[in-house]
RNA sequence: GGAGAGAUGGCCGAGAGGCUGAAGGCGCACGCUUGGAAAGCGUGUAUAGGCAACCCCUAUCUAGGGUUCGAAUCCCUAUCUCUCCGCCA
């Protein structure tokens, strides 16, 4: 959420960030709206004082056993008065309120301006993409096939199409690569490892951005009011809701395991086949929660740490730095991780690492206490996959192919898998 | 699902219509003391909003309503927590 004191100083900035992004507000309605509310705590205010000076007189006569009548007799007015204006100012800070959480998060000044995601520059490259072979190459599902490690028809007799089943080894190799990127996390790159709750409430929703606007997008158990959580973002960045934190205990970084589940609406068509777009896939994720002036090299290291899984597994991969248009909802910043899937012949994004600044946290009311004393602060929220498989398993089937129709694990996940190769 | 009990500041815990933004303790910060530390002593220590303002004013004792000139305190509702019973991985 953006900060109401802000917006009434820097109109200006803020429509042109907002242009940025691609949406648009009504900037001078909302300031006007926050201009009523001032006026009309100004009026409410004066008149409780008044009020309270009334009943202490009041107190003060009773205590010494005088008549107080006349007294009483001088609020009725006031206190009707008190209960329209209280009642008017509950309405314009509802609308206030429920408008500002519409408005997405004005993009950091380093983000390149754009609107077509085709314009996301290309900030890095590692390894090199698998472009020939000496034998066909073949996608993730011909080789899933062949080797019995999905079966996505029952998956979809289960569930619905996108809801993947995963079978023997390929039900292993999933599990291998989950308590592999966990392990790298919290003991190379430190991070606390959490196991969450799959489903949240719609506060927890709020905090971090999924709602107001993007409930289709999630599934929602209307008897509990509760949503299938689209990433572990959720859960774990809403641990320290309504908080105060410890200046020496920051930075905080957690990591997690979570399903993640997506509707998808309006994405059927290209891009659906097999794993390349689920409603439900498997996630590490890593959250952090830093002091503001950290925020942006936090978000370098967060990337680094998404790299390093894909490094380790020796996956060539690229990196792209969002345009504004491009952005989440909540992101001022943000990178993508893309793998290269050779029997795909395409990128795949397995890692979306953003600053959210103080947005999450001024929704989330998640603050801290500096320690040389002063004013509590919001702190900054990052998070980033690290990484989302399903398109990870997709990549390491893909680029791990033999002739001779055997797929060669990566190294590091041969002591969690078991084996060297799927066969 | 049934029956009870409870929810107060960073934590514990008083308070039972006005002098309570809230005693006392713990914790924390600073100072004194000390060769240094511990102990001891002293001082300070919630958040949000309004405002140019650390003065001031308003609000906040789980949340929302109500009674009252005045509510942490009384009434209603909701939520959460705990205990017991039932059911259950």
């Amino acid at each position: 959420m953006i900060d109401a004191k802000w917006l009434r100083e820097n109109p200006d900035e803020l429509r042109q960030a907002l242009t940025n992004k691609g949406v648009n507000v009504n900037i001078d309605e909302l300031v006007k709206l926050d201009q009523e509310r001032r006026d009309n705590i100004n009026q409410v205010d004066l008149l409780k004082q008044k009020r309270n000076e009334i009943s202490q007189a009041v107190g003060e006569r009773k205590r010494k056993g005088e008549n107080a009548e006349e007294l009483i007799a001088q609020t009725g007015e006031l206190i009707e008065e008190i209960k329209t204006l209280d009642n008017r100012l509950k309405v314009i800070e509802s609308v206030l309120q429920s408008t500002l959480l519409t408005i997405p998060n004005p993009p950091h000044a380093s983000v390149p301006v754009g609107h077509d995601p085709r314009e996301n520059p290309v900030v890095k490259s590692w390894g090199t993409p698998l472009e020939t072979t000496d034998f066909p190459l073949k996608n993730h599902l011909e080789l899933g096939e062949k080797l019995g490690l999905f079966d996505f028809a029952r998956g979809t007799k289960i569930a619905g199409p996108g809801f993947p089943l995963y079978m023997g080894q390929g039900a292993r190799l999933e599990r291998s690569i989950l308590n592999f990127m966990l392990d790298l996390h919290t003991q190379k790159h430190g991070y606390t490892e959490v196991f969450p709750p799959f489903l949240v409430n719609r506060t927890s929703a709020t905090a971090t951005g999924q709602l107001p606007k993007m409930e289709e997008d999630m599934y929602l158990s209307n008897l509990d009011d509760l949503f299938l959580i689209p990433t572990a973002e959720v859960p774990v960045t809403n641990i320290h809701q309504d908080e105060i934190l410890l200046e020496k205990d920051l930075p905080i970084f957690y990591t997690a395991y979570s399903a993640c589940f997506r509707r998808e609406a309006g994405s059927y068509g290209k891009e659906t086949h097999g794993f390349l777009r689920v409603h439900q896939f498997n996630k590490v994720e890593m959250v952090k929660f830093v002091k503001p002036e950290t925020s942006y090299a936090e978000l370098e290291t967060l990337r680094r740490d998404a790299e390093e899984v894909l490094e380790i597994l020796g996956l060539p991969y690229r990196v792209l730095e969002l345009v504004t248009g491009d952005l989440s909802f909540a992101a001022a910043k943000c990178y993508d991780l893309e793998l290269w899937a050779p029997g795909e012949k395409r990128w795949l994004e397995v890692s979306s690492c953003s600053n959210f600044e103080d947005f999450q946290a001024r929704r989330g009311n998640i603050r801290y206490r500096p320690a040389a004393g002063g004013k509590v602060q919001f702190i900054h929220t990052l998070n980033g996959s690290g990484v989302a498989t399903a398109r990870l398993l997709v990549a390491i089937l893909e680029n791990g192919q033999q002739a001779d129709g055997r797929i060669k694990l990566p190294d590091a996940l041969v002591p969690y898998f078991g084996a060297e190769f799927l066969d």
